[in-house]
DNA sequence: ACCAGTTATAGTCACTTTGACCAGAACTAA
DNA sequence: TTAGTTCTGGTCAAAGTGACTATAACTGGT
């Protein structure tokens, strides 16, 4: 790296290094209720400083790509996951990040559907964690990630963003657990309904999920757009 | 500069730069209505690319300070303006924002009031210019405007940063001008002052706007946080 | 002193949105 | 067949919003 071979006053003269890192969200059944919440993935730290903890999925930034790619090659790499929205969270450069040296890490976040988030690869060095319960993470990556929480939740309730968290068919009632997960606090069934079918969005099917113990609710799916970061168009 | 002296190969492997640039807004009398409108300041780009251009007041960030602080001593060195708002506004980085070398630019937006705003240094190489009226301008720049455009106004529809183009003292026809200049469509002036009246935030006084042509206004004052960057209190 | 002109300010009314709640429909399990 | 549970459509009152009307309070001119 950059500065680990440097002595101090090289490492002053050197200019601040560029880091990509990503938040990724996606929903898991809760061990506990069975019900749907947020977790992470996390990298163990394999180096100094904080050798052995955990950390948001990063790395450098390449020459050959823009930063989305970067942040999206990097949520590749890491746990071979698929985003299905990907967008700028913030551009963190207080002067104490690292112990080491100065970094400006500039961060994304991204939602990943339960199907692949399924199959994401775990490993020694690769855990998920629930959002809400994370441990002492490496650097600021708990302050980073509560930053993205909040931008979750505020993108929730007003945006369509949730609808990146599930497949493509899904019930209304999953659709308000997601809400209810990330909002952490419980929707009145009816009424939920009657918002999201006022949205213009939301395409109602002719099937219905099967299987259940109960009535079977009708499937719906989201037409938006594709998810992957409208603001990235307009913003190279 | 890092890349000037050297060759295509040193370029391609020295990190890329990192620059920091200000979209700094501010109220002035319109020429022709005299309402007021948005006006930015710029800089004449003295050195190649795009030397004799106008582009947004930026430079390196240095090792001592935090972004906000390097964009806040730019704002300070360029235009001699103090803001008294002060956000991030996105991390530009796309790969060929620059003809000579690979740049991120980590881009804030600032308010000033307009009694700064007034006494603001101008010269040959720092001018104002309407802010829907700017030229062609260096690199992306035009693209960044349009983009702090939009966070202007969807921000001044949904939280209280307006406040921070006026000074302390305000009639509620000077404010309804501001959301007017911003959003660009006339509002109801019964309806305005209802919603403004509704938020806590905005404090009657017993002064009244003397000096007018008609019946004088009460002036109201903003009591709300000293909208210096609440964002950046817990991110560093 | 009075009036015309203009802005400030308060209020009304219809319409929409939202939260709380109720009730029947449709399925499963026993 | 019945009990249990969720799905689904509906009502109702409260709050918010846009369009509009009317009065209050000032200035400037006659």
């Amino acid at each position: 790296m950059y500065a680990s071979s440097a002595n101090v006053s090289e490492r002053l003269a050197a200019p601040p290094a560029l880091a990509i890192s990503t938040v990724i969200f996606a929903l898991r059944p809760s061990r506990s209720s069975g019900r749907p919440t947020l977790w992470m993935p996390l990298v163990r730290r394999i180096r100094e400083p904080f050798k052995g903890q955990w950390a948001l999925p990063g790395g450098p930034l390449s020459h050959t790509e823009s930063l989305q790619d970067a942040a999206s090659r990097n949520l590749r790499e890491t746990t071979g996951l698929a985003p299905s929205y990907l967008e700028q969270l913030y551009a963190f450069g207080g002067l104490h990040r690292s112990p080491t040296q100065r970094v400006v890490s500039i961060v994304y976040w991204a939602l990943v559907q339960p199907t692949e988030a399924a199959l994401a690869a775990e490993s020694e060095n690769v855990k998920w964690f629930r959002a809400d319960r994370l441990g002492e993470l490496a650097f600021d990556h708990n302050a980073i990630v509560e930053y993205a929480l909040g931008r979750l939740r505020s993108k929730v309730a007003y945006s369509s963003v949730a609808y990146h968290l599930l497949g493509e068919y899904f019930t209304l009632a999953q659709l308000r657990e997601v809400y209810e997960a990330v909002l952490d606090r419980e929707l009145d069934p009816a009424n939920f309904r009657r918002q999201v079918k006022a949205t213009p969005e939301i395409q109602e099917t002719d099937k219905y999920l099967q299987g259940g113990k109960h009535r079977p609710p009708r499937l719906y799916r989201f037409t938006g757009r594709p998810g992957l970061d409208q603001d990235n168009r307009s913003t190279p």
